[in-house]
DNA sequence: CTGTATCCCTAGGGATACTG
DNA sequence: CAGTATCCCTAGGGATACAG
């Protein structure tokens, strides 16, 4: 007997909502790709410094699976020091105004959000 | 000194891209903000069943979350059995198409985010 | 410069039992 | 029915040190 609720289950893994929050969900995947979708073309360094407070640890994983899935290309220059630069696919730029969308969201909801999280604090 | 890329930085906590992410980020937000988009007003247990494998305590935070910041209203029947009816707030409808562009966006792309994650792994 | 390799620690989230 | 209250456990992610 079918589920008319199937379509929000995780059945074999094919739920899209939780494939793409799977993805987008940690905690630097989403920042990394409006970084390299707003100011194109990177080095490791240079997203490093931008982002601030991501460790290094985190941007080499977060790069990583990006560039597993597609969203990010990575190419090495063979000189001393190295140079590595990481731009956005054409999928990664795909994705970016939707991204943006929700950031935008974001900006504009922000205040009332927190004025809300404050009210719901005081009762 | 004033850097160029203090818009990506956590300063006052302010960064857009960072509150969207803390809000949506976690693993069941989304998926409750599309349930209640597309199937309109639900109880607690309807919503427990609909999503099928989230806990009740999660069920309970995440719904809590969001009521705390205005993107979904709670309503209380004094009954007995007792009855709660949960609801997306205007702003929990702004936000929906926004979520919905991104499950589309997985939808379309998953096939080849799959294959490109199958060709990095045995590389 | 661009990463690995460890160690470590917290918080998100599951299971279970209980309550009005 | 609609939640609390605990306990517990893993995985995400930070700090640090090292390497090509």
């Amino acid at each position: 007997m079918k589920d008319k609720w199937e379509k929000y289950l995780p059945i074999d893994g094919n739920c899209p909502v939780r494939s793409v929050l799977d993805r987008l969900g940690d905690k630097w995947s989403m920042l990394v790709i409006i970084v390299l979708g707003e100011e194109g073309t990177m080095r490791f360094n240079q997203l490093h410094h931008v982002i601030g407070d991501i460790s290094q640890k985190m941007l080499t994983v977060t790069l990583k699976s990006l560039e597993a899935d597609g969203l990010v290309t990575r190419k090495v220059f063979p000189e001393i020091p190295p140079r590595v630069e990481y731009t956005l696919t054409d999928r990664g730029m795909s994705l970016l105004p939707h991204v943006e969308a929700l950031t935008k969201w974001a900006l504009v909801h922000i205040d009332g959000i927190r004025a809300s999280r404050e009210k719901y604090m005081a009762s």
